[in-house]
DNA sequence: TGTCAGCAGTTGACAGCGTCAACCTCACCT
DNA sequence: AGGTGAGGTTGACGCTGTCAACTGCTGACA
């Protein structure tokens, strides 16, 4: 018996990944939850407070694959693997990356606590490559953010057809990612 | 004499400032613009249609800046400039940026147009720090959107906060991007 | 010169949305 | 027995995007 305030996030992320933000509307949250148009507000404060429930999911998601990840991979090929999963997350559930990564007027501490968690996963690994001379020394929270960034940016710009996707100049975000990483790897000096 | 349909744009990018994405109501365009809540629809199909046209200008613009940046920089230097003028420009206008990089159901060709100039200005400031030995060899399409992709991501995080903003990760987008034009340049064994 | 098409603008209407307020009901604590 | 609060309901409000119908002007053309 799943509670209703789970449902509720349930038919969001539903209606999110197949219509988009637009689809997501409270008054259709609460029809598909089979309870009235105004039932979401005895969970939730407002639509974005629904929304930002949505995203803490996913952020909690996030950081709990990263975590359970097997560690058949070390160093450098753990990092690849672990960003691997998140361009294809991405790109398999572009409303969801968009909202997650969005902008949050509602500083939600359970947001914030999810972000946390899966940004720690990344610095850990970063750190752990470091450690075996796969990427250069020094700050292991600045590498990862490097290497978040690009990531991010890299789907980003593939979702929003800002990456030439035919010719000479085409590359996946793996690629690019695959590229940083190369570049990374071979200063390191190892 | 500015046409209608230019002075709808300049409300539009104006509420787009102010008050985001869900500031921009074609009623209030109109009320602004000085015409009826209906006129709008003389000049745009809809209201996406609209904010195509205000994105399309701001390629625009970003298109004509890089190209016209005067040569006082050469090679690398002049690609940082110019990355430093995309971050400033993202940062001192959120919602344009977003907007301007977010996902377009409408194909407008003039979007499209506009986004090509801009992407090859890139391009062109690549190829040139390559030929003086700044950055590696090899597809400078492919260099070019890693650089873009970086920024990108690095301005996106930083704007929905999750870049740390205190503490030893602290990193601006623009730390980041000197970090990845640091390593790529002792790459190049120029 | 007369007229006629079409562009740019208007008013009015419609359904759907987020949100507020008031009411109901029923389990639970005292 | 009685009250209280969480979770649910219905109804209303103003605002939105969009459609339809109407109007006035302007330029092309017989």
């Amino acid at each position: 018996m799943t509670s209703t305030r789970d449902r509720l996030i349930d038919v969001a992320t539903r209606l999110l990944d197949e219509g988009g933000p637009a689809a997501v509307t409270l008054r259709e949250v609460g029809r598909l939850a089979g309870v009235s148009h105004n039932a979401p507000y005895k969970h939730f404060a407002d639509k974005e407070d629904l929304l930002a429930a949505v995203a803490a999911r996913q952020f909690g998601r996030q950081g709990r694959t990263r975590t359970s990840q097997p560690a058949a991979a070390e160093g450098l090929e753990r990092l690849r693997a672990m960003m691997g999963g998140y361009v294809r997350w991405a790109l398999r559930y572009p409303a969801r990356f968009k909202l997650t990564y969005g902008s949050w007027s509602t500083d939600s501490a359970e947001l914030g606590a999810a972000a946390s968690v899966a940004r720690q996963a990344l610095v850990d690994t970063v750190r752990a490559a470091q450690a075996a001379g796969d990427l250069p020394a020094g700050d292991s929270e600045r590498v990862a953010a490097l290497v978040h960034a690009t990531a991010h940016g890299a789907v980003d710009l593939a979702l929003s057809g800002h990456l030439s996707k035919t010719g000479k100049g085409h590359a996946s975000p793996e690629d690019l990612i695959d590229d940083l990483l190369e570049y990374l790897g071979s200063r390191s000096g190892a």
